[in-house]
DNA sequence: CGAATTGGATACGACAACGTATCGGATGCA
DNA sequence: TGCATCCGATACGTTGTCGTATCCAATTCG
């Protein structure tokens, strides 16, 4: 077995990483993918080519970095979302669901990323596998939760977590993109609050 | 008034036209709107450069004019599915969401190219008036078959039809996306199915 | 049938984005 | 403090894409 010896990262190097990608995520955000040119990422992070080109090979490179970024975030705020156990399920599920929608940052941001990562992934084999598993991920841990939370209250639910789950992300990304393109039409978090009561046997 | 006197197009220019329409509609969904060169889509269409320029002013107003007929095509799918009197709601209900679903060529372009215009209509103000107003279109006339539908079976649904209809619209469209980043681990309609008779007050 | 017009092809110059090879200042270490 | 290394900046040449100016064939029309 080769286990290739990693090259520690100096604090530097990691400092500037995590500079660039920043800016990438906005810039990849406000252009998408093909759009934003690695100088334009350069330009926002305050770095010059040759500082991208010493720390990453290509733009590819870092967008698998960047999708693995995105995911880990979203588990982790779902996860902390649903530790609050005071709350009642309503409550625990509001939090939940507002964290697949919410990035400290900007929705928008977050929405327009997820989506360039999706495209991203339908065209590229090995881009989709990666997202795929992430994705999965993400389930997985709105299934844990959502299952816990309706446990403690002794609910029935009508149709599978699984795919309870699946709807309601579909939900939220839908109505964000619903209000991102027609921003008075509809009011945050309604499409959601009218429809997941619903399909959670609860008459709300 | 100066009425700019349009001069007719000739029954050649407009095949070329359309050819190159369709085949930028291809190669955006393959590589995305910046992607995409122009030359690709000359390529694709079996013409040159030359061409392109002489029938259109940039790559923009290919945009403009494709996401037109896009959403078009669309109404029109809708309309006709709503058309089938004799069928029953359910029938008629998984007709005009197939329609939302269905292209005669391919779901995955379909899906995809929606997914672009979106994004492009998030970042150019512009592209964002017009594709929302088409996106309104295709609501309204959703909005239309469910209320006909659903009157002539006697229903009363839980929830308000817009907001039905952009849970559906939401749900069809996620459920694509799931379905092309996870090929194998969504069936067809399973989400729609599953649902939507739940938000139609339907026990089914 | 011949002249005028239309519509696409060809050919060109300009420029933007890329990736690399090299340089020089900062940083770590003895 | 002096040396070695690291790492980002600079400065190229290369390539891909653009938009236009011009040419030539096909079509239209008198």
């Amino acid at each position: 077995m080769t286990t290739t010896a990693e090259p520690r990262i100096s604090a530097r190097r990691q400092a500037t990483r995590d500079r660039v990608l920043e800016a990438a995520s906005s810039v990849f955000a406000e252009r998408g993918f093909h759009g934003a040119t690695v100088e334009d990422i350069c330009d926002r992070a305050g770095f010059t080519r040759g500082a991208f080109y010493s720390n990453f090979s290509s733009k590819d490179d870092l967008v698998v970095e960047l999708s693995r970024r995105h995911s880990e975030a979203l588990v982790d705020r779902i996860r902390r979302a649903g530790k609050r156990e005071h709350a009642g399920t309503d409550e625990v599920l509001r939090d939940v669901f507002a964290a697949l929608a919410d990035d400290s940052r900007s929705k928008e941001r977050w929405l327009v990323l997820t989506t360039e990562f999706t495209l991203h992934a339908i065209r590229d084999p090995e881009a989709r596998r990666a997202w795929a598993a992430q994705q999965r991920r993400v389930r997985d841990e709105l299934v844990t939760v959502v299952d816990e939370t309706v446990a403690r209250q002794g609910l029935t639910m009508p149709i599978p977590t699984e795919l309870f789950v699946r709807a309601a992300i579909a939900l939220a990304q839908g109505s964000m993109t619903q209000r991102l393109v027609e921003p008075r039409s509809l009011a945050v978090g309604e499409l959601e609050r009218t429809v997941l009561p619903i399909l959670l046997g609860v008459d709300a």
